[in-house]
DNA sequence: TATTGTTATACTCTATAACTATA
DNA sequence: TATAGTTATAGAGTATAACAATA
C-alpha cells in the first residue's frame, strides 16, 4: 500500500491528521471538494491499517467485487467500470491471476476474455469482505445508522 | 494532471462513470467507503477539467492556501498539515519557488526556512481561489445549501 | 476498419533512508 | 543527540501509443 508495513518502526510515517491545532484552514473549510478529500485520506488509511498484511487495496477489492458479481465480464467492460485504461487491468488481472483468485475464460470473441473468480478467489473474497466490512463500520462508527444512509445519499447526488 | 490535456484527440480517456448500467455493484453500494471514494473521483476529474490549465492541483492548492493562511509555517509543519513525507513538501516548494509563487525566508532557527506567498503568490490564489470555489458550488449544485452544510458535518464526523 | 488485450514507456505521487548543517 | 531540509532511490498507480490477433 506503499505505507510503512512495520508499525514498530515508523521513522517518518505521513500519518494524516485532518485537522491539526493552531493551523488556519481558510475557505478549504468550506469546500464541499476539501471536505470529500479528508474524509477519503482518513478512510484509506483506516483501510490499509486493517487489511495491510492482505495485499488488498480499495481498488483491488473492487475489483474482485465487480468480478465476483459480473461473472464473465471482460477486461475493457471493468477498465470502464473501474474509470481505469484497459492497460491498467491488464496487470491487476495479471496478478490475481498468479494468485490463483480470477480466471481468464475463453469467450465467444476470441479477442477478449471474460473474467471469473476461481473457488479461491470466492473464499478469499468472502474472507477480505467481512474484513472491509468491520472497516467501514468501524470509520463510520460516529455515525447513527440514519446518518450513514443520508451520507451514502449526499455523496450519491455529487456523482451528477 | 496525468490526464489528457486536448480535449480534441482523447484516444482512450479514462473517464469515472460512478454508476455504469447493467452492472451489479453489490455490497459496493453499501460501504460509506466506496461512496466517498466514487465521489471523490468524481470531484477530481470536474477539478481536472476546470483548473486543468492552472498547473494546479487539489494537493498545489490546499498547500497555497495554508501557507497563505499560515505565513511563516515551516516545511515539516506544512507535510504534517498536508499528510506527507518532508522529501514530498521539497519539490512542491521547488516548484512554487521556480514560479515565483512562494519564498523560502530566513528563519530564527537556521536549519529550517518561514513560507510565505510572495505577491505574485497571493494575485494567483486570489485568481484560482475563484475558479475552485465555482467549480465546488458545480460539484454541490445538487444540493440545497442544508444539505452542503449537513454534508460536511457528516464527512467531518468521519475524520475522528 | 474497429476492437481486445498487450507491451513499452513515461510521469506523478509518495515513501524510506542517508546526508548536511545546524541546534 | 536531535531536528530541518535535502537528495537519491524505489514502488505504486495511471496514462498514451503502438502492436498482434481477431472480428
Amino acid at each position: 500500500m506503499g505505507r510503512n508495513k512495520d508499525p514498530e518502526t515508523p521513522k517518518e510515517l505521513a500519518h494524516f491528521n485532518a485537522r491539526i491545532e493552531g493551523i488556519d484552514y481558510d475557505v478549504l473549510d468550506e469546500l464541499v471538494g476539501y471536505a470529500v478529500r479528508r474524509a477519503q485520506l482518513s478512510i484509506y488509511e483506516d483501510f490499509a491499517a486493517s487489511l495491510g498484511e492482505e495485499d488488498i487495496t480499495p481498488q483491488r477489492f473492487s475489483s474482485l467485487v465487480i468480478i465476483e458479481n459480473n461473472p464473465g465480464i471482460s477486461q475493457t467492460r471493468l477498465s470502464e467500470v473501474m474509470g481505469i485504461a484497459r492497460s491498467g487491468v491488464v496487470s491487476i488481472i495479471d496478478r490475481f491471476e498468479a494468485q490463483g483468485l480470477v480466471e481468464r475464460q475463453d469467450a465467444g470473441d476470441r479477442r477478449s476474455y471474460q473474467l471469473r473468480l476461481t473457488r479461491e478467489g470466492q473464499k478469499q473474497l468472502r474472507r477480505v469482505k467481512k474484513m472491509v466490512k468491520e472497516h467501514d463500520e468501524r470509520i463510520s462508527g460516529a455515525l447513527t445508522p440514519d446518518e450513514r444512509v443520508q451520507l451514502c445519499r449526499l455523496l450519491r447526488q455529487l456523482c451528477n
